[in-house]
DNA sequence: CAAAACTATATTGTATACATTGTGCCTTGG
DNA sequence: CCAAGGCACAATGTATACAATATAGTTTTG
């Protein structure tokens, strides 16, 4: 995607995110298109993609609202990332290079630092554990299954779920991530994927009880 | 989406299926819009998907190509399959509802008829098995499942091994069915997720032979 | 008064012109 | 002769005008 359409998707998905668009909206291709300063042809581009990945959906007479997830939806999205990471893993396990082993190494080693200081940096945590799930991703070598997570990763509920964690969770999933490495180590696929389907299941209910077990299913804040 | 956008991406489609458009060719919006009677910008449209559904990659430069698939990429695609499809049976049988089953048991009816008379009769076997599966994906009712697996059985290659069944892969195909259709029956998920995997990985292996010149690759009538 | 149909308006779909960017050839300087 | 730069051409990206279609409000008719 280019410039114009980059920046459109990406303005659209902000507003998804931050809430100013709120879920079941109607949302009007020429209003977008003044939001983001560009034509609605860029627009168009970006809500199919936004569609394809769930933030958006279509009614059947082609009007475009802000996807309104239920609890069945959010559990759907974990369990899929759940299989698909654990796939990832296992793969990867079998047929990581050295060099994508550093690299994983040298991303543990800054997410353990991150979560080691008091108050631990969320923003790094982030930052690293995105890289070290990317180059996980990368060593499966798939590019069917980069493509179809990519459009589960990306997703509205799923991005929320970091901004649940508390220090607790940042260590524990440093932990996970040191115990996935030395599966790797071992390549051992088995283990790798046992530990991957353990930390996205980890993800979803610190997401439920953050958001769900709480309060009612209106959790966007 | 709609009339043009539509019918281009039913055109470059069976371009791409039918061989005319071989894999690895460039392909230019312009041509492609004089050779569906359109214009680019329902083309445009059509490409993005096509791209998305992998029946064509794009350049670093911004080029597209019809796709070309490695045998790696060919397994790839059948592993992910078997997993989504398993998930689905497993969800389809804890969740399907009287009305669903009835219509699993008549479709697999009509599956055992196209496939009991000489010659079987291909085009109901393809017609009703599709008709099945599909209605295991409504009863494992999850969106984004139904989302992501569009995205694989649409492709080349799976569309493809459809054209390597002989009379043995077909009758096998509807002893698999009925066999899931007793594991619903039992709503047993684990039972259906095990022989939904195995159907799958037949699939591949029925494929990989045919591509492999170890039996004959049957033109169906 | 209710329901159906019509009209005005709002929204999305498509075509086309123009802008931007990539590609390859040809020139030019070393 | 080779390499680097630029110029012409080709392909994609974006904006805009227009066409088709849906929605809502009003009127008409039973």
């Amino acid at each position: 995607m280019s410039r114009a359409s980059e920046h459109a998707y990406g303005q659209i998905r902000a507003m998804i995110l931050s809430g100013s668009l709120p879920p079941g909206e109607q949302i009007r291709e020429e209003w977008l298109a003044d939001q983001c300063g560009v034509s609605r042809t860029p627009v168009r581009e970006a809500l199919r993609r936004l569609e394809s990945e769930l933030f958006i959906r279509r009614s059947e007479r082609q009007r475009s609202f802000v996807a309104d997830w239920s609890l069945d939806d959010i559990e759907d999205a974990f369990v899929l990332r759940e299989l698909m990471e654990g796939l990832a893993a296992r793969r990867a396990a079998q047929r990581i290079t050295p060099a994508q082993l550093a690299a994983l190494t040298s991303e543990n080693r800054a997410i353990g630092a991150a979560v080691s200081t008091d108050p631990p940096n969320v923003q790094a945590f982030l930052e690293h554990n995105r890289n070290f799930h990317a180059t996980i991703l990368e060593a499966a070598n798939s590019p069917r299954l980069t493509n179809l997570l990519a459009r589960l990763i990306e997703q509205p509920v799923v991005w929320r779920t970091a901004q649940s964690y508390d220090v607790a969770d940042l260590q524990r999933s440093y932990r996970d991530h040191s115990e996935l490495l030395a599966a790797f180590q071992r390549r051992d696929g088995g283990w790798a994927e046992s530990v991957m389907a353990g930390h996205i299941r980890r993800a979803f209910h610190t997401y439920a009880d953050a958001h769900l077990g709480k309060k009612p299913a209106t959790t966007l804040t």
